[in-house]
DNA sequence: ACATTAAGTGATT
DNA sequence: AATCACTTAATGT
């Protein structure tokens, strides 16, 4: 049985029991993708351990870092998807090795009703994601691309809780949605700034970042 | 020693 | 800021 107990403050017992009864744990390796692009959405996703991906893709193949979902959340995208059986839009992979419950998607409407906190919960994380994506478009249309890269590595830096960022500088560009001789410009100068020092498939980060 | 992959750089658009 | 073309450096076999 699936222990939701990660969920305990957020969910009274009752759905916490629920959740317990109905979900399926699974549990995916790093890198893998868990969900692509046209698939169709069939769970809803609580994350236990890990952190995944989601990204967007252009016709000619360029991805784009969308936003990460950590423990202790759910996917904003997944409920509109599954709500209506959409297909997905977005492509999401295992950052880490994961860990979560799926829920089938037909526990949505009655949940919604019946418990307050699950609603909250959804709400929550809708909005939490929409102030994000609001401050990404922010980001895009009025910030530089070296102020965006800033902000990334910092991102990176906070999840995993060091200052050396294990990353390619190609990796970077397709996160991104850049390239990777722009991003190793923009990293040279921030180097020369004294702010990353640049290793082979590693950065570090400075106090001065 | 050689091949492969990551990173650095000038020139062009 | 993106792309091309090329160089240099690091790493694996």
């Amino acid at each position: 049985m699936p222990d939701a107990s990660n969920y305990k403050i957020t969910f009274e017992p009752e759905l916490i029991q629920e959740i317990e009864n109905r979900g399926k744990v699974q549990k995916i390796t790093a890198g893998s993708t868990f969900l692509d692009i046209g698939d169709a959405v069939r769970n809803m996703p609580l994350i236990m351990h890990g952190t995944i991906k989601v990204m967007r893709q252009d016709e000619e193949g360029h991805e784009l870092l969308l936003y990460y979902v950590n423990p202790s959340e759910s996917c904003a995208m997944t409920f509109t998807c599954c709500m209506q059986q959409y297909p997905s839009e977005i492509r999401a992979v295992a950052e880490t090795d994961v860990e979560m419950i799926l829920l089938p998607i037909s526990v949505m409407d009655e949940w919604l009703v019946k418990y307050p906190t699950w609603k909250a919960f959804v709400m929550k994380t809708f909005k939490n994601r929409f102030d994000e994506l609001l401050r990404n478009i922010d980001q895009i249309a009025f910030q530089k691309l070296d102020d965006r890269l800033v902000l990334y590595l910092k991102q990176i830096s906070k999840s995993t809780g060091s200052t050396l960022v294990n990353l390619t500088h190609e990796q970077i560009a397709t996160d991104l949605g850049s390239s990777r001789v722009v991003i190793s410009r923009l990293l040279k100068r921030l180097e020369n700034d004294r702010r990353v020092i640049l290793y082979r498939n590693q950065i570090k980060l400075m106090a001065s970042l």
